[in-house]
This record gives C-alpha cells, sequence and structure tokens, in this order.
DNA sequence: ACAGTGTAGGGAAAAGCCCGGG
DNA sequence: TCCCGGGCTTTTCCCTACACTG
C-alpha cells in the first residue's frame, strides 16, 4: 500500500500570465475553474491534503472564492517537496520526477489532474477509456481497476489504461496526455517527443533522403514512405471499397473513397458556402 | 469530383547500450 | 571477472492527416 501525500495547489493548477488569462474568454475561464474544482474535490475524495500555499492574487481568483465556496480546501502548511511541477504556456508540462512506476503501487495523481487540464486547454475531449467507456475523472478514483485491460503488461496509464512491458515505455505514452515535448527543432520552432522523431524532422532541413527506390530513383526521408512507394511499381493495392469494388494502394485513398460514399460534405468554403467531401478540394 | 501519390508527424514495439549489484 | 537484470536510448515500424497534382 503506497502512502497518500499532501499535494499543493500549484500541485494540481495550471500557471496562466496575467495576459494569457485575459485572453481566455468566459466559457474557458469557467472551463478552467470546473476543471480545477473537480480536480481537487477528486483529490480530496482520494483522501489527499491539499495544501494552500498559493497566491490567487495573480489571476485564479475566480478559483480561489468558489473553492472557499466549496469549503473543499484544507489549509494545512504542507508541500509535497520531492516533486515539483511547472508548465509554460506553450502546453509543455516540465515534470520534475513526474513519472512513477505502476508496479510499485504508486500513482501519478499529481500530473493526471494536471493533464485533465491541460486536456481541457488545449481543446481536446476528456479521454475516454475505449474499452469500458470510463470516463477519466472516474479512473481517477476506481483504483480497482488497474489491472482490468493490462494482459500481462505491468506498467500502466492511469490516464487511458493503455498497459506496457516496460516503465520508459509508459513514461514516453504519457507525453501524449502532457503535451511534453522535449526534443525541440530551432529553425522551425518545432517539437517532438521522441528523440528519433527529431532527427526525423531534422533530415527535412538537411535535404537527407536515404530511402531510394531501385525502380525509378525516387528518394524518400522515411523507409515506410519507400515501401508505400514501391506498392505504386508492383501495382499491389491492399486497399478495396467493398461497394464500389475499387482498391487502393494507399489507405488515406480508401477512406477517402469511403467518405465520398458516405456522402458526407464536412469541408464547407467559407466564402460560397459549397460543400465538399474532400478537404483537399476545399482548397 | 475523384484518384493517385508524396510529405511528414504520431505512437509504439523491438533491439541495443550502459551500468550497478550479486 | 562474469552474468544478469533494470534503466534508458535508439532504431524501426506502421498509421495517419494532409497536400498536391492530374
Amino acid at each position: 500500500m503506497h502512502s497518500l501525500k499532501k499535494v499543493t495547489f500549484e500541485g494540481v493548477a495550471i500557471d496562466f500570465t496575467q495576459e494569457k488569462w485575459a485572453m481566455m474568454d468566459t466559457s474557458k475561464r469557467k472551463l478552467y475553474r470546473d476543471v480545477m474544482l473537480e480536480n481537487i474535490s477528486h483529490l480530496v475524495s482520494l483522501g489527499y491534503q491539499i495544501s494552500k500555499s498559493y497566491n490567487p492574487g495573480k489571476q485564479q481568483g475566480p478559483v480561489e472564492s468558489a473553492l472557499k465556496k466549496k469549503h473543499m480546501i484544507s489549509m494545512h502548511p504542507i508541500i509535497r517537496k520531492d516533486v515539483s511541477t511547472s508548465m509554460t504556456m506553450e502546453n509543455t508540462l516540465i515534470l520534475e520526477d513526474p513519472f512513477e512506476c505502476n508496479d510499485s503501487g504508486e500513482d501519478c495523481t499529481h500530473s493526471s489532474t494536471i493533464t485533465q487540464c491541460l486536456l481541457t486547454h488545449s481543446g481536446k475531449k476528456p479521454y475516454v477509456s475505449k474499452q469500458c467507456g470510463k470516463s477519466l475523472l472516474n479512473l481517477l478514483s476506481s483504483k480497482p481497476r488497474k489491472q482490468i485491460h493490462t494482459k500481462g503488461k505491468s506498467y500502466q496509464c492511469n490516464l487511458c489504461e493503455k498497459a506496457y512491458t516496460n516503465c520508459f515505455h509508459l513514461r514516453r505514452h504519457k507525453m501524449t496526455h502532457t503535451g511534453e515535448r522535449p526534443y525541440a527543432c530551432h529553425l522551425r520552432r518545432k517539437a517532438f517527443t521522441q528523440c528519433s522523431h527529431l532527427r526525423r524532422h531534422e533530415k527535412t532541413h538537411t535535404g537527407q533522403r536515404p530511402y531510394k527506390c531501385h525502380q525509378c530513383g525516387k528518394a524518400f526521408i522515411q523507409s515506410f514512405n519507400l515501401r508505400r512507394h514501391e506498392r505504386t511499381h508492383l501495382g499491389k493495392k491492399c486497399y478495396e471499397c467493398d461497394k464500389s469494388g475499387k482498391a487502393f494502394s494507399q489507405s488515406s485513398g480508401f477512406r477517402g473513397n469511403k467518405i465520398i460514399h458516405t456522402g458526407e460534405k464536412p469541408h464547407v468554403c467559407l466564402l460560397c458556402g459549397k460543400a465538399l467531401s474532400l478537404s483537399s478540394d476545399l482548397r
């Protein structure tokens, strides 16, 4: 059994600058407040003590007053010093000691609550388990569910229930929730979750194209793209439409065909109002 | 309107490397 | 010294959205 930790208000809050807070509209502010309240209430329901060592004078006035109304904060001046968190406005979550191994029984409640917030602010949908449909907030307060979908994999994400055999895979996976992107390209201000992704991206700057087609000499940055290209020489069309019988060498073509069959036209021109099936036609 | 093809980013399994402990 | 296991990195893979072209 793991001992419950005391967390700081900062630990579950996202720190917006004055300017950013001013830029948020009313609905976003309300959403922020609601999520914060829910996060904290879940922590409290799990037996955590929330330490209110936070200066609300900056921008979280609505949060503070709402919290006071709900009498949810216990005022213990205790700060969990072994974990520190900070967040930049570029939606990058920097967690010093952020992830704890599931096999030790420790949960990442700290980061998960922040992540919930982050998902909300980034406009992403709250996470829902594909297997059972439980929402993130349900998962937060349902520890016994931990082993349900793991199939022997001992490192399970407490946000989406995905499980891994290696704790580093879990750590890497969690970046998809937190938005953490430690590998940055300075040329194009892009950042990636994986070092290899950055290196691959950098080839677009250097012009490196190591994968050459033996048939036509065309070169590609990615090996998969070469293999897919080679299918065009072989005439291989792996994706067949069961309605029209048409076959496609790429899944994207197949999906485009599918959209056409449904008659769906989700891409509407803002200038003339015309609706189109494919985004490329809108352009 | 639609098909064919290329570009490039995302997530993850597998393999490889390093290092400390027995 | 060797072996082993865990921590961590790198390689490689497949998938996907989107863009461009005819």
